[in-house]
DNA sequence: TTGTAAGCGTTATCAA
DNA sequence: TTGATAACGCTTACAA
């Protein structure tokens, strides 16, 4: 391994002088500037960060810390993350809780989770990142779930923090299930029933009262009996999407709260000889790659998923730089994905 | 930020004693120890890992180096690295190359990125990992592309290395085509129809191999009329599948060497009226999201994707314990999912 | 413009 | 069983 000082000797200057012109930091002679990147060349030289870290007190690494990589907006929100690190210089230490092979979607479970967290969290403190960003598998509170035993700055996205210290980049959910409901209101649909995700979840509370105020500013009633609660899985969708169907005065259009519940609906449509779109409207969210394999193709909202990693990495370089005035809590716009499941109501 | 001499002072002892009871070398006395484990945890100490790997001259930090995190097989294997890893103690520094968001699929443009993957490389090692694992998107060999102007090993996983001193995790796709072309000829099938992938791709060679194997295992001629050279892309499979299905002497199974195709075949199914599997049937491979939610769900090949992470991380754990016979190249093998995509030929 | 040298937080050798 | 201390590879006052 060939070190600085082995430049140095070879390039007869000091240490000094060869680690002024690594970081381009002092007044050096051109002449030599040459003749240490000269002898740097020759020797292949590759600068230890670990020992810069060790003395500048900065390691440029954020460790990210996601609950699971194999769910869906992971590798989308990693890659947001990599995509404005790069730009800066920073790398990734990842960490990757696999929380979904250890307890499910059982978030109640979590508790059990805390000692990992909390070592993970350690790992990464005792590794000197500069940051952490940590990564939801579903957007709730992890508050209590992520040690703060440290002064290292968090971000936390897919989930949020209610701590005022930190900060938490999110999507605007809300908005988009309201903007959805307009876009079917406006294609004529006056039935639009709405099969929930879980009713302890933000994320239903959330979708729920975009759907609403859409309801509301259209002086359309809310009709208890279109009102489903789902569990997020495919199944209760074709469930939910059976009962709907099977109604006296059936919805029009339905609006599932994931992509997932929309394919149980649009398998009871198919079960039921229900046209989609031209007896009723299905909708989804999310647009998962399912989204688009399903028949028909759905119409969803896709997440800003991306967007979401830059943002919190941006956050994450504004704090580490310093800058003043940095948002707690920023919510990334979704978009409304037009495809083959919705048509106007013609009834 | 609370040092090991901090602990020293407080606990009254000298820092090699904290140093021994941290890492439970060299005899303590257990007055002593317990001592200083209180002090540890009274100041909540935790080790700085970077002053110890610039000591040891270890991290025990792998470098993980992904084409692309958001292609499908790529979340699983990192998986797989994470479960491993975590085992063993060591931590992932990840880059992603978002390769497929520089070049699409333009595997020959590679060389655009020769710089990238060279700057990606010597910033791990100046990061100084104890080894490198890198992930393709797309089984080719990456030897070229790769620097190895460093002692670190490197396992390949998702493509390959011809070099010697390197290693390589993959899958038994010759085998798992095999056998899923024998699986088609027990259920009856003699004319098997096979949409390729790329025709300079090593996959497409492995498949086909596995295919003709088991044709002439059961004396069946290959009809090149059955064999179509598709571009690994669902409209491929879609057009490829209507040739198919407008041949006079018509094949009862189309096999296509991804899901991705195999769900274009299915479209030109429908499209054509031709009932899957009544009236063919259809497989695909890779086990991909949407082989669940095609209509009907697709019989396909399971990828050992989290195994060939915890693999190639077991290979490198072994290797930096200096285990000897380490096999250079792992296949690992693929699994037959058997979904409603095939029936019986009746023909 | 360049060099000297202390020090970052550890580990490990050697001595006590 | 414990302690002094040099060293890991680098940065950065400060001096020259």
């Amino acid at each position: 391994m060939v070190t600085l000082k082995d430049i140095a000797a070879k390039a007869g200057v000091s240490t000094a002088t060869v680690s002024y012109v690594i970081n381009n930091t002092g007044n050096i002679g051109s002449e030599t500037r040459k003749k240490v990147l000269d002898v740097m060349n020759e020797l292949d030289y590759k600068p230890n960060h670990v020992a810069r870290s060790l003395k500048v007190k900065r390691t440029r690494t954020i460790g990210v810390i996601v609950e699971d990589i194999t769910i869906f907006n992971s590798p989308e929100i990693i890659d947001g993350i990599n995509s404005y690190a790069e730009k800066y210089g920073f790398s990734i230490l990842l960490t990757n809780l696999r929380i979904f092979k250890r307890i499910g979607n059982k978030f109640n479970e979590m508790d059990k989770c805390k000692d990992l967290i909390e070592s993970a969290v350690n790992e990464l403190i005792s590794k000197q990142v500069d940051g952490i960003i940590y990564i939801g598998v579903h957007v709730r509170d992890v508050t209590k779930l992520v040690p703060k035993n440290h002064d290292k700055p968090i971000i936390y996205t897919y989930c949020y923090t209610t701590s005022e210290t930190d900060y938490t980049v999110n999507f605007e959910d809300q908005l988009a299930t309201y903007e959805m409901t307009k876009y079917l209101i406006e294609l004529g649909h006056r039935k639009l029933a709405l099969i929930t995700g879980l009713n302890d979840s933000f994320l239903t509370h959330q979708r729920f009262a975009g759907y609403n105020r859409a309801l509301v500013e259209n002086q359309l009633l809310l009709n208890p009996v279109y009102i489903k609660t789902g569990d997020w899985e495919y199944e209760s969708g074709y469930k939910l999407g059976l009962e709907l169907l099977q109604l006296k005065d059936k919805p029009t259009a339905i609006i599932a709260m994931n992509d997932l519940m929309a394919g149980g609906v649009l398998e009871a449509c198919r079960e039921l000889k229900v046209n989609v779109p031209d007896d009723i409207s299905v909708v989804g969210f999310d647009d998962r790659e399912c989204a688009l394999y399903y028949l028909p193709q759905l119409t969803t909202i896709r997440l800003p998923l991306s967007k979401m990693g830059e943002q919190s990495m941006k956050k994450m370089v504004d704090i580490l730089n310093n800058k003043r005035e940095i948002e707690n809590i920023s919510r990334l716009k979704c978009e409304l994905i037009k495809r083959n499941s919705v048509a106007a109501n013609k009834g």
